[in-house]
DNA sequence: CGATATATATCGGCAACTGGTAGGTTAGGC
DNA sequence: GCCTAACCTACCAGTTGCCGATATATATCG
């Protein structure tokens, strides 16, 4: 689990990034960060949670009884924290690579060849690409 | 295919934003685009093409022989041009709530209070979380 | 009581990817 | 000439995280 993540697995470890949260509390505040998109499944939760507690990127915090219910606290860990920190830069750098993509295609439109390239461009298609510092993921 | 894609699907695209490429090049251009580390597999890439194409994000663009190698090109459609801003809008602002939780962290850690949190926050918990406006990943 | 919300837990199936294999051509080195 | 690496497209079994569901329990409200 150093590899990128998906977003759900993503989201929990944000949500658990301020502070300790209880199981149903993440899948709210995942369904918050995400602007209603995301709805954790249960199945996606817990698997995750699991998943994630043997690779060491959370923990159990504590147990608590509120309204007669249990409710069983994780908290992110400081590898989860590092790993959580290195996938934000990997969406960062993701992110300005496609947005670099798309500006080149918008001056390509704006120059009037689209689409199908002329033929002359087949070996030189080689031409620098954006190359970003660190990586991207 | 509207919901979130992963990484090599997202690549393949961003390979393909700026203008037409073959398969083979798409393997190099992904490569340089995530500084090596993410080495697409045909298997991944023809897959991923289908899929793409099935979906109308990409078509085929056109076929050329060079030094006798068939080179077939593949080019971003419109829609293959809007998911991928989509997409990239998306890791913006989960990159960005992710940087928000972690900030908090460290503020946190920096007041003295850290993981164990304690057992007064227990029904505090649903406190106000960053709520990102137009939604996250 | 029934419906809904709050809580944790488990599981079968699926899609995208991993990690390969396959077939073919070309160029360079020995 | 032979071998290896690079260049090309294509196909496939296995893996993994998630989807979509079910289950159990408590608490509240009409």
């Amino acid at each position: 689990m150093t590899g990128p993540m998906r977003e759900p697995t993503f989201l929990i470890l944000t949500a658990l990034a301020p502070e300790p949260r209880y199981g149903y509390e993440i899948i709210r505040e995942v369904a918050g960060l995400s602007g209603g998109r995301l709805k954790l499944r249960p199945g996606t939760l817990y698997g995750a949670l699991d998943r994630l507690a043997d690779a060491g990127l959370l923990e159990r915090d504590r147990e608590e009884v509120a309204d007669g219910r249990l409710r069983r606290y994780y908290r992110l860990t400081e590898a989860g924290s590092v790993a959580l920190t290195a996938e934000a830069e990997r969406l960062d750098r993701n992110a300005a690579a496609a947005r670099l993509g798309l500006d080149r295609r918008a001056a390509r439109s704006a120059a009037g060849s689209t689409g199908r390239s002329g033929a002359g461009s087949a070996v030189g298609s080689a031409a620098a690409s954006p190359r970003l510092a660190g990586g991207t993921a």
